[in-house]
DNA sequence: GCGTCTATCTTTGTTCAACAATGCATGCTA
DNA sequence: TAGCATGCATTGTTGAACAAAGATAGACGC
């Protein structure tokens, strides 16, 4: 089966386990070599890849892995808070998928114990976006999904996954503690600062490794 | 040039226009005829059309201009609540975009009174992409003006442009004054019962037409 | 040595022709 | 009329070919 969608899948699972790393240029013969497909199957899901931001596509010089700038990642938070910070504020309680949010923690918590900061950072995007599934948007849920893979480019980049996400599992739980007990809004706001935090260590990351 | 951008522009250009009709079917052979491209080059185009959601992709059965259902319409403007009332709820006052906003509603103004109902709606989604901007984002005015133009889709599919918008200019004019002269909050709010009535009215005429 | 210019090479952009795979329509059979 | 088989049209994918743009390297002058 080598419709289009299982190669987009294939080369957003190198993407995201960081055996493509951000800046690679993707040759179009190599990698049609490696995949075995034609060069035309493999642009038409260059052009996919393109679209959800997780490549960049110059015109004569071909796709390279997105390497987000600083001011890429203060647009993502940007996006971030607005989107989960909104769809948590106004969800209703006990939305059925809050149960996809505690897995994600737990499972977070897990591979952590292991060391696996990979599977660490997978755990966490797993939860935001559960959060923001709580939306009941496909959409909305969709392009999230693109806006957190192009994250976790940026944190490939410094590769600094351990410490950026650790301390995050037990907020991330808190977050949940009071989206069941208090208030979306109270957790919604919790969120926020949260959001702030992490925005400002992966900047800080950025300036250590002395990358724009 | 026959860039890809240009041609997905042209392309989305036609759609938007109302040219191709929703649930058209775009055959790969007689389009790639009709512009002048090869079939190749096309199939990259819809990937991309694809991606955004102009348009739909069946395995074998080729893309067709996407026809939105009751349940997008739906989709569509829980995004646009989280979004839309979020960035400007959260907006600095007197963000210098506001003048898009203002230029927007004022060409919808004049258009209205021409009847020239599609412009009006052009006019309209300006207004609603320029509230967006206020976030700063470009990702979230991208993917906001992909959804827009998908809306775009359903307005088209249930034919009644006129009635649809004409009511919303004197609002969004209200909007603007209200972010103005009294808070963005207040503004967010104002603009949440509006969108809350806009889907209303686009669901009343879908179950006119008698659409799913 | 250093920068610049040009020639060459590599890679991408696009087209075309071919064939396989799938879905659709037609007409046959019962 | 319902179900089925056959043929037809369209999409999915490939490989080769060539044009076009960028990258590389060597010659040249200073």
């Amino acid at each position: 089966m080598n419709h289009d969608s299982s190669l987009v899948n294939r080369l957003t699972d190198r993407l995201i386990a960081g055996e493509l790393r951000p800046g690679d240029r993707l040759s179009e013969a190599s990698l049609a070599k490696e995949f075995d497909v034609s060069r035309n199957t493999l642009r038409e899901a260059f052009r996919v890849l393109g679209e959800q931001g997780l490549v960049t596509h110059i015109p004569h010089r071909g796709v390279s892995v997105a390497s987000p700038s600083t001011a890429d990642v203060v647009d993502i938070y940007r996006v971030r808070h607005h989107v989960e910070c909104s769809v948590l504020e106004h969800a209703p309680r006990n939305h059925p998928n809050a149960a996809h949010m505690e897995a994600a923690v737990e499972a977070a918590a897990k591979f952590a114990a292991e060391e696996n900061w990979l599977e660490v950072g997978t755990a966490n995007m797993a939860f935001h976006n559960a959060v923001v599934s709580l939306s009941d948007s496909r959409r909305l849920a969709r392009s999230f999904a693109n806006v957190l893979a192009e994250l976790r480019l940026a944190f490939l980049k410094v590769e600094v996954l351990d410490f950026l996400h650790a301390p995050f599992i037990e907020r991330n739980r808190e977050v949940i503690e009071v989206y069941r007990n208090e208030s979306p809004a109270a957790a919604a706001a919790k969120l926020g600062t949260y959001l702030g935090d992490s925005e400002r260590q992966v900047l800080g990351a950025y300036a250590r490794a002395g990358q724009g």
